[in-house]
DNA sequence: GTGAACATGTAACAAGTTACATGATTGA
DNA sequence: TCAATCATGTAACTTGTTACATGTTCAC
């Protein structure tokens, strides 16, 4: 699926802009399985314009530089259907920091604990970005909703997977704290970290 | 990270070819977070082996056509560290499926219950593929087992939701099949499905 | 008056994929 | 003999990213 494709199908919930498409793409429930930059937004979006996928009007904003906002046209939602309609590819997941638990042996300590650590932050910020979704914006979509849903769900048992199994990656020296609750069914090392900064931009 | 890590990486557990290295990301441990295919690994091999990082050796094989068996130098593992320093980028999931979803009402009905049977079937296996590896293969590193743990837990989390809320995107006209065990809790639309074509290759 | 957020766009570049090209060997 | 698996490699092509280029308005 390309970028065009992308574009058309968020544009069915709203008009919008390039500037606020790709914003969508970074903070709405969208990103959570889909990643586009300006660099490809705004050149799709003039090409679906010359072939009449999609149509523009200049918006005046107070306080604002202008925006194009653009709208699907019904060919161009003609145009989604048919490009919805293949086969989607399959789920494509990339962790760099599972790469790197994989071969933490190379690693300094130190390092591993902190990719550690940033990366269970990282969970959480995503986990509350999709709650923030569900409840102040309007997820009143169904298939959204279930879409949010899916990614909580996913992202949740991983989490709970890296804050479970520290122990084994890291070792026992887990940083002093108090834990999360008391309900501890078997295994667990279940600690509430501090540190707040997140490297990966 | 580029092929050229990771091929550096796989190395380091064990000696193979670049038939092998493709192999292994498609199918052990490593195919659920990263992906590479021929015409980046034959190229990453040769270069790496111009520049001392990997040494290689022909290999005759009784049956099969001779291979060349990549192994990492002492330089490698120095690259390979120190590649592995930089932060790793942030997670990336991208899902065809989930956008189709989103966009179901675009889409044939049965289409729709097509493409979310395929994407269970698809889960499961991918699942029961990470628990073969942990099986018969040796999955004895305990960061291979933690990896895997991992993508046991978020894959499992994610059919899980899948199996659950089918309503919500299929409505109630489920198969009428067998229900896989008696110990529903609350409310469950666990179907055992039976179609056999997996059409995301 | 300076940085941040808003806003649009392009061109060079990176990186990897697809398709092609080739060939051995085995088993049905 | 024909498909499948094993095995290696290249070149054209896609696709999208990064960095650059430019400009507005606001708030501090």
């Amino acid at each position: 699926m390309n970028v065009r494709t992308l574009c058309l199908g968020i544009l069915t919930f709203k008009e919008a802009s390039g500037y606020e498409i790709k914003k969508m793409v970074e903070e709405d429930v969208f990103g959570h399985f889909i990643d586009a930059s300006y660099g490809s937004i705004y050149p799709a979006l003039t090409k679906m314009m010359a072939e009449g996928l999609v149509n523009v009007r200049a918006e005046e904003q107070a306080g604002k530089p202008d925006k194009k906002v653009y709208a699907i046209t019904p060919f161009g939602r003609q145009e989604l259907a048919a490009a919805l309609l293949v086969d989607p590819a399959k789920d494509k997941f990339k962790s760099e920091f599972m790469f790197q638990i994989m071969l933490q042996e190379f690693l300094p300590k130190e390092h591993v604990a902190q990719i550690y650590q940033s990366q269970i932050e990282y969970l959480r910020d995503e986990i509350e970005k999709i709650r923030c979704c569900v409840g102040d914006h309007q997820v009143n979509h169904p298939s959204m909703s279930f879409v949010a849903g899916f990614g909580e769900a996913s992202l949740g048992a991983g989490l709970k997977f890296l804050e479970d199994n520290r122990a084994q990656i890291l070792g026992d020296e887990t940083p002093s704290l108090t834990l999360v609750d008391g309900t501890l069914d078997h295994n667990k090392d279940q600690i509430e970290g501090q540190s707040k900064d997140q490297k990966n931009a």
